[in-house]
DNA sequence: TAAAAATACTCCATAGGTATTTTAT
DNA sequence: ATAAAATACCTATGGAGTATTTTTA
C-alpha cells in the first residue's frame, strides 16, 4: 500500500472514471489503472465494478474510501503543519515547550 | 513522503538508533539511513540530532512523530479492517447497509 | 577504539510512459 | 462508433544491498 495508490483510488472513486482521475493527478491513464490494480492486489479485493462506463465502488471499495480519505488528510496535515513550523534553515520556529500537545 | 519513510522514522525515534531500527524493519542500516535522509529532504527539516551516539529527535522530529504514528496506525486499521471484511474470493462479507457508519 | 551514521558503488525491480487492444454502451 | 480500462512493451529511476569511510563519545 502506498500513498500514491490510495490517492489514485480516492480520486477515481470521487471522479467516477480512471481517465479523469489520471488527469487530476497528472499521470497517464495507464499509470493510474496500474496503481489501482496494485492496490486491489495488495488488499486482496476488488475495489471497483467496471461493468458500466463509470467506475463504481464495490462494498470493499466503499469501506476503504473513508480510510483512504483519512490517510490523504493526514498527509496534508503533516505538510501544512511542518510548513508553518519550519524555518528556512530547517529548524523549528518554536521550542517544543511552547507547542500545545497535538494528540 | 512514503509510508516506509515514516516507519523508518518512527522506529528510529522509538528505538534510539538507526541500526536497531533497521533490524526491526528487516532492512540494512544503509537503507534505513537513506529513508530518513529522504524524509528529511522532503520535509525540508532535520528530524534527528546525530551529535551523540544516540539519534535524538529535533523539535521538528518530535512534531512529526505523532503524525507518523497516526499514519502507521491508520495503515494497520485498513489492513485489519479489510482482513475481517473480505472473503477468500475478494468480495465483501457484508452488504454496506449492514455496516455501521465508520466515519 | 568502538559503535553509529553516512556514503560510494552496483544492481535490479518497479513505476511511468507510449501505443495498442479489449470491453461495454 | 465511442469512450473507458486493460495490457504489452520499453525505459529510467530509485530503492536495496555490500563494502567502506567518517564521526564522536
Amino acid at each position: 500500500m502506498t500513498l500514491n495508490q490510495l490517492k489514485a483510488f480516492y480520486w477515481a472513486a470521487k471522479l467516477g472514471t480512471f481517465a479523469i482521475a489520471a488527469e487530476r493527478l497528472h499521470v497517464t491513464q495507464s499509470s493510474l489503472s496500474k496503481r489501482i490494480a496494485e492496490l486491489e492486489a495488495d488488499m486482496g479485493a476488488q475495489l471497483f465494478d467496471r461493468s458500466g462506463k463509470r467506475a463504481v465502488l464495490t462494498d470493499m471499495g466503499a469501506i476503504l474510501l473513508n480510510k483512504a480519505r483519512q490517510m490523504i488528510e493526514l498527509e496534508e496535515e503533516i505538510r501544512s503543519n511542518l510548513k508553518s513550523d519550519v524555518t528556512p534553515t530547517g529548524t523549528c520556529r518554536f521550542g517544543l515547550s511552547e507547542l500545545s500537545a497535538t494528540t
